[in-house]
DNA sequence: CTTGACCCTGCCGCAGCGTCAACGTCTTCA
DNA sequence: TGAAGACGTTGACGCTGCGGCAGGGTCAAG
């Protein structure tokens, strides 16, 4: 047989018979004067065998192990590996389908927001109520990040708090209030006295339950800074006080 | 914040920051004087929303296109044909894994004759009493073979008629005749006379079930001369004739 | 002044081939 | 006999999603 009926006979490309050739998977056979290569049945057997084994989702590495030691042993071992591998990567996938599928059941009320997570999606967009100012905006896309960004023995607890802050119509009604009162600082200086009042109402909107590690946190940190620079002077004046209040608040 | 604190805060490494740059997937940032990227809060919120969605198994180049048109309508679209895709990856995974069983349980057996189809496998392994005889060694590699290179419609049927054969006593011990006959031609003429009784032997066993498609075949095919090579010339020669006799039966 | 922890750019490497390129060879048909 | 077309040869680059290294610079603390 030349290469192509090889290929042909057994299923693959004649590229990947090179390919195995190249990885010393598969042993080269003799060649003709012309210098085509002349293979024999043995040559097919061997490549039916590893076709086999790349199905079954070996690496061609360990295919090559495997058809090296004859003593079929290796072979169990590595079957049982690749078969807890296997079941490791089916419960990524149906993980994965999971947040998919909620993601696409909540997806059609909030489709500007972007992809949150499925859980917040669902959130956000259950509770048509929601105020549109600005600031309210990037309260919705800083929670997201949050929720994104913190450690994730924390994220269920701090889902739950959303849910139910936006579950309860006074604690809506409040959050809109603090929002406007943010917006009106977007061209004021930071030492305007609202500035104040606007962190006092803030505050008020983050009952315990929400954001315990406030209590841990340094107004100051680096990542907060980044924060910061996202809002106008005067209003990262005010979240700043915002956190020194729940600092105080929780110590 | 400066690249590591970004890379610390959404939980990525500098390295994928720097990726999703040079890709375009995330803006690059003002530089500081030293040359160091300084990182706002929209590129956390952008990163944050990257990862999510290569979490959720999207490719890069999509996760670009999903974040350019802001327009939210192509990420529907786009979520459920990865839903689709994710689906049948599960479904080849859950094949896999089944051949995988299959293959592992039966696999006591039958260690030094590699890996074979589970089906197959399965049927070796039950079946104790096979001979032994290089011939009978050969047989088995070459159904073997023959399962992997045959069209995937036949291949069940193929499977069943070999079940079939390995079930009867008689068959098992008409093939171990055929077997004997053809061991003993390894170093005889291709004239020898014991070629014709050998084929004819071997041409009982198998039965017009099995290998239906030996009528239309042609006994000097470029696939069987290259059966033939791993075979000594008497023997090739009987094979060649239980060829013609079987296409000679059922034309 | 040194040490250590960052940052920079840029390039190679991984799996498993696909896909040219640039060429030789064999068969076949007019 | 010559040209076409279907094969074969080696070699090298392309794809994904980064990891890791080389070979630097920058900055704060001891």
């Amino acid at each position: 047989m030349r290469i192509g009926e090889l290929a042909a006979v057994v299923g693959v490309t004649t590229r990947a018979v090179r390919h195995y050739h190249h990885l010393g998977l598969l042993p080269e056979p003799e060649r003709r004067a012309n210098g085509y290569r002349e293979y024999g049945l043995r040559h097919a057997v061997v490549l039916a065998r590893i076709r086999r084994l790349t199905e079954l989702g070996l690496g061609l590495a360990e295919v090559r192990d495997v058809l090296a030691d004859d003593a079929g042993k290796d072979l169990v071992e590595v079957l049982t590996e690749l078969d807890e591998d296997l079941a490791r990567q089916e419960a990524a996938l149906r993980e994965r389908r999971a947040r998919l599928r909620t993601l696409l059941d909540a997806e059609g009320g909030m489709p500007a927001e972007g992809p949150v997570s499925p859980e917040l999606a669902a959130l956000f967009a259950g509770a048509s109520h929601l105020s549109d100012s600005p600031m309210a905006v990037k309260d919705r896309e800083i929670i997201a990040f949050l929720e994104t960004a913190m450690p994730a023995e924390d994220r269920e607890r701090m889902v739950a708090s959303v849910g139910e802050a936006l579950g309860s119509p006074g604690a809506v009604a409040r959050a809109g209030e603090a929002y406007a009162l943010l917006d009106a600082l977007a061209d004021a200086e930071p030492d305007d006295p609202r500035v104040e009042e606007a962190a006092v109402a803030l505050a008020g909107c983050i009952p315990p339950g929400l954001f315990p590690e406030a209590g841990e946190l340094d107004p100051d940190d680096g990542f907060l800074r980044a924060f910061y620079d996202d809002l106008a002077p005067a209003q990262a004046e005010a979240v700043r006080r915002t956190l020194r209040i729940l600092v105080e608040e929780r110590r």
